[in-house]
DNA sequence: TTGTAAGCGTTATCAT
DNA sequence: ATGATAACGCTTACAA
């Protein structure tokens, strides 16, 4: 349990000596330096974090807030939590994990109010969401995944839901589909308020109208037997469907199960496309055409700012809409003739 | 920005009643308890957490030092952290989380020289592994997930790869099959002597040979493209397997494409068992029968035993096997006939 | 070039 | 029942 006192004692010196040869914020004469540095060196001093947190204000530590584990987290809700974990650390800082949401109240407010961390990147945020109302009443710095109805003054990455699925739903109209599908994000979802649920709906019932289609809309639980389900269910009641656009990359796997067993072969008899990280998407049979989230560049992204918000908090919050291309894969094709 | 000793101020009293107001660590009058927790209220004053921190020698966060985003965690990974974030939460206990391997070095050492946690949690650990060296000699509390090659004295949860194994070996020697393949992890992880592959393939040799079976094991990576590879090279080059056991949940999806595009019918032409959690296993058709690492309950058996070891450092760390029961599912019937 | 001392916000030990 | 005060380990004016 050494201190910089400790050293201080073993080097022959003060303690502000030690303490500015670890900061370099005055000149220390080479000598008492490497006698000092030996000392360090031999001891494995570190300063305390608490300490130096306490003086200094600063506590090197940015909270991240996911969504609880009931909801288990989807592949790119991982990736998120992956990419700030990888930014953070490359910028020296640590990041505090928060549950929030279902009962864990406790953890968001010792977080927030605690001043455990620096700043606050938030995920998984709903138009409405509560969260983001307190966080701007703490004067705390914050930067969401995903944005509100109202995002002026607030910091924020989020890709463009409404823009993709409408580029997907044109892609299709041009492929001569003329009954296109959505399969959305949960039920729960849409109706909590979610951001890229609600936004692909919007974009998809404009870009339906906007193209003179026909189109149906579906939610469907996050998962491959909840993705199975739903398919099956469309191809039985909506028999004209000859295509779905989907925001749904966890449902993936099922969907294609679920054309499987109606003996649809796709991009023949169906087309498929939507919004997916990359990796479900290449590893859909046949590779997935589709837009990609830069899930990887978002969260760094969400870092930078979150820099530039703790820096300068004064400064306007700078946000950024990511609206990555479509890459063509190979499910998509034109319209099957289909007895209608 | 309010202290302990603002509130004090607007209720009237002292620093110290105000902290014995919230540690309950002294009877305080009913009277100026009200009036201080009225204050306490109005503001939404919380205590510094580094301060506390500082003086109680106590940061309640635990560390978690997870692999680095670079090998992309896997669902069971990924299902550990959440594991234990819960467990943590549940506890009041905040995590700290901390990229280590790769260029991360900084971020391990930081965690854990610097008292920022108050014990710290170790996924993915090898059988030799010199974080638990450094953890040992640090005199911070730690659990593994995982354990090395000699894990007397450390405290760990882990899962009986090597008994798991061996008992799927046994039951497809129950039905019937000769000829049986083991698809281990990637190459890169026997190499570097991590613990569940290198007891896999022990488990799987010692049945192969108690049953006088003949083997075949081959390592992949963690990944669908890489399973359906890997399948794909073993049907060409054993013929004679008639099932797989495998420990490698994340190459399942392409492992099942392989065995389709090769016209096998599971199981009546061909047999697949092993570990996996039980969502991969039941997103398998037809669902897997397999033994299902208890992820849950394993992070928050590891929040448990950091807990105690935290509270009794002196005591006898504990640990916990893992032997879960095989979920009979449908991917497993008698051996085919074949020409051999 | 180096040392002394104040203070960050808390809690616990003394007094009163 | 409550208040004054020291101490946790650190950084940074201010002195020397």
């Amino acid at each position: 349990m050494s201190t910089i006192g400790e050293i201080a004692r073993r080097a022959g010196v003060s303690r502000s000596t030690v303490s500015y040869v670890l900061s370099g914020n005055r000149p220390v004469a080479e000598e008492t330096r490497r006698r000092i540095q030996a000392v360090i060196d031999e001891t494995g001093y570190r300063p305390n974090a608490s300490a130096r947190a306490l003086r200094e204000g600063r506590t090197h530590t940015l909270g991240l807030v996911i969504p609880p584990a009931g909801d288990r987290l989807t592949g790119m809700q991982l990736d998120f939590v992956a990419a700030v974990v990888e930014a953070a650390a490359r910028a020296d800082l640590d990041v505090l994990l928060s549950p929030s949401g279902g009962d864990h109240e406790r953890s968001f407010t010792r977080v927030v109010d605690g001043r455990r961390v620096d700043g606050v990147i938030l995920m998984e945020v709903r138009l409405d969401d509560d969260r983001v109302t307190r966080l701007q009443r703490s004067d705390l710095p914050f930067v969401t995944i995903g944005r509100t109805a109202q995002p002026d003054g607030t910091a924020w990455v989020d890709a463009d839901y409404e823009n993709l699925v409408a580029r997907c739903v044109d892609h299709l109209a041009d492929l001569g589909h003329r009954h296109v599908a959505l399969v959305n994000r949960s039920a729960e979802r849409v109706a909590a308020g979610y951001g890229p649920a609600r936004r692909a709906l919007a974009g998809f019932t404009a870009a339906i109208a906007g193209r003179g289609l026909t189109g149906v809309d579906v939610c469907c639980g996050d998962d491959p037997a909840a993705g199975e389900a739903c398919v099956e269910q469309l191809l039985a009641g909506a028999p004209e469907v000859t295509a779905i656009v989907t925001v749904n990359e966890a449902a993936l796997p099922g969907m294609r199960r679920a054309l499987d067993a109606a003996g649809l072969v796709v991009p023949r008899d169906f087309s498929v496309t939507g919004v997916a990280a990359r990796q479900p998407a290449e590893d859909f049979r046949p590779p997935l055409t589709s837009a990609g989230v830069p899930v990887e560049e978002m969260g760094t992204q969400a870092v930078a700012l979150l820099r530039e918000r703790i820096a300068r908090p004064a400064a306007p919050p700078g946000h950024r809409l990511y609206r990555p291309p479509i890459s063509l894969r190979s499910s998509t094709g034109p319209a099957p003739r289909r007895v209608s």
